[in-house]
Parts: C-alpha cells; sequence; structure tokens
DNA sequence: GTCCATGCAAACGATTTGCAGAGTT
DNA sequence: AACTCTGCAAATCGTTTGCATGGAC
C-alpha cells in the first residue's frame, strides 16, 4: 500500500503515531493479520495502543480501499494489506494463510445474466486443505 | 443432501425430532441460512428447541461432510447444505447470498508447486459486489 | 438401562460503543 | 481553537460450554 500520508489526509482522516506505527506493519506485510496480531505487534513500540484504535484504523484503511477484510475464519477477522487482486491457500489444521497470484485467475468473471444484474467489487478464490507440516502423523 | 437417516445412525448419532426438524429445513434449501434463522424457522414447529442444539446438529452435520460452513460474513457464519462444488454471489448492502454454477471453474486447480506441499480439500470463490435492488438512488 | 442429546444459563471472545481527555491540524 | 482520535471500560452479539434432566437406542 505505501505509506500514503497524503491519501490519509486527503481522505480527511489525521496521522497520530499510533495510526502510523499500524501503518508501517502492514506496510507489505503478507502474513494476514488479526487486529490482535496488530495489537500485539504495534504496542512493542507504542505500549498503550488500545484495540479501539486498531479497528478504527483498520476502518479507515478499508474505506480507503487499501485494505481487505479476508473473512477466512468464522472465529476473527484476518486484514490483507495488499490490493493486488490474489489468491489465499489456508490451512485448516494450523491457520497458515498464504497468497497465491494465479494468472489463470485473472481474467474470472461472473457469467452474463448474473453480471448484467450486478455490480461486482471483488472475487475472492480460497483453497482450504492441510499444508504438508500438518499432513504428517503428527497433523 | 437428502434426509439421510440411515447415515446418520451408521455415524453413530441419534435422530431426534429437533434434529429431524433441522435435516427437513436445510435439505434442499437455497438460503444460506445463520444458525439464527434456522433456530428461527425450526421453532415453528418446535418451539423449545434451544440455539445448542442447532450447533450440536450443525456441526454433526459438518463432519459428515453434508454441511458447508461458509465464511462469507464477518459477523456471523452461513450454512450451505449443498455438497457440489459452487459458488456464491454475495450482495455486500442487503447480505444476499445467491448460488452460482460456473463450468469454467470446475476444473480450478491449485499451480503445481503449491499443490505438491499441500493436501486440497476445498475451494471456494465467492464473487462480492451490489445486487440490482441495492444499486439504485436507495442503495 | 446406557449413553447421548436437550435446554437452560453462564461463559467466552471478537468487535463495537460511550465518553472524557489528549493531540493533530 | 476546533474537532478528531485515543484509551479505557462497558456493552454487544455470535458461539461455546457445563450440567442436570430427558429421550433414543
Amino acid at each position: 500500500m505505501g505509506i500514503d500520508i497524503k491519501k490519509f489526509r486527503e481522505e480527511g482522516f489525521r496521522l497520530t503515531p499510533q495510526r502510523l506505527a499500524i501503518l508501517e506493519f502492514l506496510d507489505g506485510n503478507t502474513s494476514h493479520p488479526t487486529a490482535e496480531d496488530i495489537l500485539t505487534e504495534v504496542r512493542k513500540t507504542h505500549p498503550t495502543v488500545s484495540m479501539a484504535t486498531v479497528y478504527n484504523t483498520l476502518d479507515v484503511l478499508k474505506r480507503g480501499g487499501r485494505l481487505l477484510e479476508i473473512t477466512i475464519d468464522p472465529r476473527r477477522s484476518h486484514f490483507d494489506p495488499n490490493p493486488e487482486p490474489h489468491q489465499h491457500i489456508i490451512c485448516v489444521t494450523c491457520g497458515r494463510i498464504d497468497d497465491l497470484f494465479i494468472d489463470s485467475l485473472k481474467g474470472i468473471e461472473l457469467p452474463e445474466d448474473a453480471a448484467s444484474d450486478f455490480e461486482l467489487i471483488e472475487t475472492h478464490v480460497n483453497f482450504y486443505g492441510r499444508c504438508r507440516d500438518c499432513c504428517g502423523p503428527g497433523g
């Protein structure tokens, strides 16, 4: 996403140290953190940051289209700062989420009859399964 | 899914009137109900059914592979008794979820490098956007 | 008769909200 | 100085759990 301070202000939002820390943590991050992951990390440098601030900032980023809330896990939301269309591969055992960039899915679109009645915003493709570490005798 | 009483028993589960009512409601249902939707409906004929029983039964069906928990909505789970691979189209405004059956996505698979390290269980494709009813001046 | 399922209420955990004070602009 | 953002605590809501009773087998 790039720590786009200008855009942040243009949208009418204030840039606070807490928000900057959250933006820096998310910038280029491909670990698909939860809100709590973000809080834990940001507290290392800003110990008093609250969960409310994390959610507030995530909401601002979501509205600006620079952050995707991925609903892959029924218990909690994960967040993805990569705005490029891509796919996710999820291990149902360990919860790990990785990115995929499958060329043949770039052209994925709705059938005509559905498309005419629908204003498409985004398309998510999720592969659920077990990763190598979780397939063996221990998984 | 078919109200498969035999299979239910074979799996070691008891068939109670409450479970039967839930099975009947889900059979052939394409409305992608939430747990609460199911409770509300089932209570019309079995007023004392509890949420615990709904979740218990959903869990049994999930384990039997006859029910899919779809994580499309960050607030709550929706359930889909259709075991056939298919796609979902979701209106982010009204929350409506419809089924799609796109032939070209039947062959969708992981790239070789990812596939070799991963035991694929299922693939979900979700189209998010706004349906016709929600696109107009009012939506 | 055994053992699992039910229903209630309490527990839990992620997310949201209300509000007084602090900080950005 | 105006007005938003922060941090705390309480509220909310979906889901899970503990347990005594009831019911399927």
